[in-house]
DNA sequence: ACCTGAACACCGTTCAAGT
DNA sequence: ACCTGAACACCGTTCAAGT
């Protein structure tokens, strides 16, 4: 007797899709694999058929997450405008996060819960802070025309941990305006573009 | 027959500061109210006796992070020296969590964890917000000479987040020197004096 | 190849029972 | 007043068993 069935592959892409907005919403530690399970139509076994163990989910949960936020970045840079747009349009990423259901960066969620993650995890956590700065360092130099030193590098890690924080906060107030607002304060001052 | 015991109260106390400090590790999620009782020499069921619930205990840590929070501050006001210093002991306060094994700040843990706290709890952490929020205003007025105004207001917000932001990054990476540069970028503009 | 049920040691919570 | 053991429905994980 054959029930509704999803297609080869469908499975893991919605365990993946349904974990990256759990994990974004609740954490890591709060990710349930019954729950995760229950929510795609399958067992919880059949989650550790796919990954062993919850760090393996969380793993590629990540590595996912960053390359695509790289090939969404790196597009940026291609159809480059003016300075102005280019931050702007960085901001958004963060600001649609917090447009899904008030929801975090994933990788700012599992920064917070870094005692808790396998090393592997906290590895691609880390991977996903390079690619931001590197993306930083790029649109800062393209933008001011400036060499790429350190100061620009620490200038890049500035940007990304502000923005990061002011999620947290805006998330913490349940009021997106608290984003914006503190964006803009970290314009008015100059911190970027 | 008597085994080493503890004075009236003194559980209580030692579950809080153990709690306060497993939180800033691991989260509200992941504490486990057993091992929380095993490293005070408790059972569980003990701690239910003084906190019903987690969400009861983590609403008491994060109103007493608060409160020694606002007391520590408030001094700083009365022992006021110059801007820069003053500056200086406030960053001093979200350093001092890194200093020790790595630690977030309580209530920018909580926030992170949002979606799995009470409403009290939630509640508290943004009493935590405000009461750092009304201080940087203190400072900022007193520092600069200006009024307490919504821009002032916007930019004691953004210096809030921003060294949340820092701390989060910083932990991430495992390395004190990120957050000190990050301070350091963020003066470098005139986020803070 | 993909999924499952049962078992294991964990978890927060409740509550009757101790002192 | 303070602490406990036992029970409950949960949790990640393992694994033999299904198709």
């Amino acid at each position: 007797m054959d029930t509704i069935s999803m297609n080869k592959g469908d499975v893991r892409e919605a365990l993946l899709a349904e974990g990256r907005r759990r994990v974004q919403a609740n954490g890591y530690s709060a990710l349930s694999f019954r729950e995760l399970a229950a929510a795609v139509g399958v067992k919880s076994s059949s989650v550790h058929y796919y990954w062993p163990t919850k760090g393996d989910l969380a793993a590629e949960l990540a590595s996912r997450y960053t390359s695509e936020g790289e090939i969404y970045l790196d597009g940026l840079l291609e159809t480059f405008e003016d300075e102005r747009t280019l931050f702007d349009s960085y901001v958004k990423v963060f600001r649609a996060a917090l447009e899904q259901d008030n929801r975090m960066c994933l990788c700012g969620m599992l920064a917070a819960e870094r005692d808790e993650l396998p090393p592997a995890v906290v590895d691609e956590v880390n991977a996903f802070i390079d690619v931001n700065v590197r993306w930083l360092v790029k649109a800062l130099t393209r933008a001011t025309g400036a060499k790429a030193t350190k100061t620009v590098s620490q200038r890049a890690i500035a940007i990304f941990a502000a923005i990061e924080g002011a999620q947290l906060v805006a998330r913490s107030r349940g009021e997106i305006r608290v984003f914006d607002e503190t964006v803009q304060a970290y314009r008015g001052v100059g911190l970027f573009p």
